[in-house]
RNA sequence: GUCCCGGUAGCUCAGUCGGAUAGAGCAACGGCCUUCUAAGCCGUCGGUCGGGGGUUCGAAUCCCUCCCGGGACACCA
């Protein structure tokens, strides 16, 4: 099924070939209005175009529009202003298209015609330490832009690269063994989270241990049983964590979707000296270097890409290189999106550029940074606890259930203790994931509690109600959800509130279909935020069960339907379930 | 010092490829429940779009420059 915004740009575009046939590159520019005023969708080319051939716009926008001729999809094209085509959609048209979507299980969203292979790359938490804030975006973004591309049908592999190798793990596991605390088998995640910084602070001003800690770490390098298995303990324990969490949150994330750091370990070696052998690299300062153009250091000298430690350890970027060869030639990707925070731009620009000189990524591969921007608390500083540490997801967690509950308990007196706990930590975890969403992704966030929980404004909450309540509308006419669409009631447009809802209900494919391409969720929060004030506005002037006719009744339970599937599936991209009551 | 990202109403934020009179929410104030969840709706108030130049029929949006805030910048990830 095609969104409406390329049914109109098809036809404008016909009707420009027709009536400039020497101009094949013009795009119609269609939008949706702006005012009311000017149309329910406007086409902006004829400023543009008139331009290019120096003619007057609205001559312009005046031969397309005679090109164009009569629809079934308009029934009024205005010229307006300068040269705007304003565009009124018949209510034929609507009619038919809500009749379409209420049949079509994808809501007119449609499967992609070039289904590409896309790596999703997101979470990337560290093996033996708690997951706190820090890891927080990345998952919620990332999980969203899974979410919304494998409902686009392109091929999505979910890879959680977790930070599972390196020096830390032989100061960990030294530091295990000299304690005598290296049984693995009971132990916690929090316990590893202490020993950790028990470990680093003794590395920091115990020279004797620390140089036994890089032993150790060419000891799980060389594949020493004893301390393999203390490793395998540590990732074993911090697996388990990692499951918990992400089924608290919702996220899409499992042991099949771990691939480490560890996993490129052997690959190192060969892509260094494959660098080498093809001078690519050279021997800088002991260490090995990718020279690359455009980088800069702070004291105005070229800043080459360090693959190779001078003590011929590796680095991030090397594995990143590793990872992203083997992303390409094994998994087949056509697509690979890194959801990690803005301070890593330089650092994926310089080994996208490797990549590139390398020769290991074509050009239909195309390499995304999807960055973000940083959680601040109200005093605009980095979200941490009052004594400065990073705050746990377990804890993040639990609070959001508290502060749930207690706005529940508040507001709704019918629901049972039981029924507060489970609506709870569904409507926090939602307010959790819907504040981090809606702001653009790029920018910094301030993260508040207050603000997220509310139950007015743009937040879960809202929304969450905006669909309990068209469910409360069917129970109360003794109907479910599934019925009314099984229903398929004829819709009729018969005042301003249902158009407008009309016109809503029609653009949430365009929306996603924006989304897949900029992978920008704000956008999505926003539609939704939109389509549910549409709702409440249609709701307070059009009664649905009291209608004046039966056929009115029918038609009013669709469009009611269909929004509450158009909340229910646009929240369910953005990893957010809907509750029946709340 | 070089580069990247931000700066829009008191606060938090939208603003799509340069389009029409810059929009929401919160806060403040005033209305609307014998009728499907008032967790809602309607209204009022609120702006030199960081400053200054430029390009354009048209600039929050593009270019230049300056100011403010954040960040990155070789052997951590």
């Amino acid at each position: 099924m095609d969104t409406v915004k390329n049914i109109l740009s098809t036809s404008f575009s016909l009707a420009l070939a027709r009536a400039y046939p020497t101009i094949c590159d013009a795009d119609a520019m269609i939008q949706l209005a702006k005012q009311p005023q000017f149309g329910d969708y406007q086409a902006n080319f004829a400023m543009v175009m008139a331009k290019r051939i120096k003619q007057a716009p609205y001559d312009v926008a005046r031969r397309v529009v005679q090109q164009l001729g009569t629809s079934d999809v308009w029934d009024k094209l205005e010229i307006a202003g300068p040269g705007f085509i304003n565009i009124s959609l018949s209510d034929a048209f609507l009619q038919t298209r809500l009749q379409l979507l209420l049949s079509d299980n994808r809501l007119g969203i449609p499967l992609s015609t070039s289904p590409q292979v896309v790596v999703v790359d997101y979470s990337g938490a560290n093996v033996a330490k708690e997951m706190h804030v820090g890891h927080l975006r990345s998952s919620i973004i990332g999980d969203t832009i899974a979410r919304v591309l494998d409902f686009q049908g392109h091929r999505v592999t979910r890879q959680n690269h977790v930070g599972d190798w390196g020096t830390q793990f032989g100061m960990l596991i030294e530091y295990m063994i000299q304690t005598k605390q290296q049984d693995t088998a009971t132990r916690q995640i929090t316990e590893l989270n202490a020993l950790y910084k028990q470990a680093k602070q003794k590395f920091d001003v115990d020279e004797d241990f620390a140089t036994r800690a890089r032993a150790r770490v060419v000891a799980l390098q060389g594949d020493d049983k004893q301390t393999t298995e203390i490793w395998k303990g540590l990732v074993a324990i911090s697996k388990e964590h990692f499951n918990d969490i992400f089924t608290r949150l919702g996220i899409g994330l499992r042991d099949e979707h771990i691939r480490g750091e560890s996993f490129y370990n052997d690959r190192l070696a060969d892509l260094t000296q494959e660098l080498e052998h093809d001078a690519l690299a050279r021997v800088d300062q002991g260490a090995l270097v990718v020279e690359l153009e455009g980088f800069i250091d702070r004291d105005d000298n070229p800043l080459p890409l360090l693959v190779r430690k001078s003590d011929g350890g590796y680095l991030y970027a090397t594995t990143d290189l590793a990872a992203a060869k083997f992303r390409i030639e094994v998994l087949g990707a056509d697509r690979i999106v890194y959801v990690t925070d803005a301070r890593q731009a330089q650092h994926f620009a310089m080994v996208f550029a490797v990549l590139d000189k390398a020769g290991w990524v074509s050009e239909q591969v195309s390499l995304e940074h999807v960055s973000f921007g940083s959680m601040l608390g109200k005093d605009k500083k980095p979200f941490k606890t009052r004594s400065g540490e990073m705050i746990s997801l377990a804890s993040l967690l639990d609070e959001a259930s508290e502060r749930a509950a207690r706005v529940l308990r508040d507001k709704n007196s019918d629901l049972s203790s039981t029924e507060v706990v489970t609506l709870a930590s569904n409507i926090g975890v939602a307010a959790l994931k819907y504040a981090d969403l809606k702001t653009e992704r790029i920018k910094d966030y301030m993260f508040s509690w207050e603000r997220m929980i509310a139950f007015e404004g743009n937040t879960a909450p809202y929304l969450l109600n905006a669909y309990v309540r068209i469910l409360s509308v069917f129970r109360k006419g003794c109907l479910t959800l599934q019925e009314v669409v099984e229903a398929g009631g004829r819709i009729v447009i018969t005042n301003g509130r249902e158009r407008e809802l009309a016109i809503r209900l029609l653009e949430l494919p365009d929306v996603v279909e924006t989304l897949g391409k900029e992978l920008l969720p704000h956008r999505l929060c926003n539609y939704l935020y939109a389509l549910a004030s549409t709702y409440h506005r249609f709701y307070e002037a059009c009664p649905v069960l009291l209608a004046d006719t039966i056929e009115l009744q029918h038609s009013r339970l669709a469009l009611s339907a269909l929004t509450a599937q158009s909340l229910k599936q646009g929240l369910e991209l953005l990893g957010i379930h809907t509750v029946d009551k709340m």
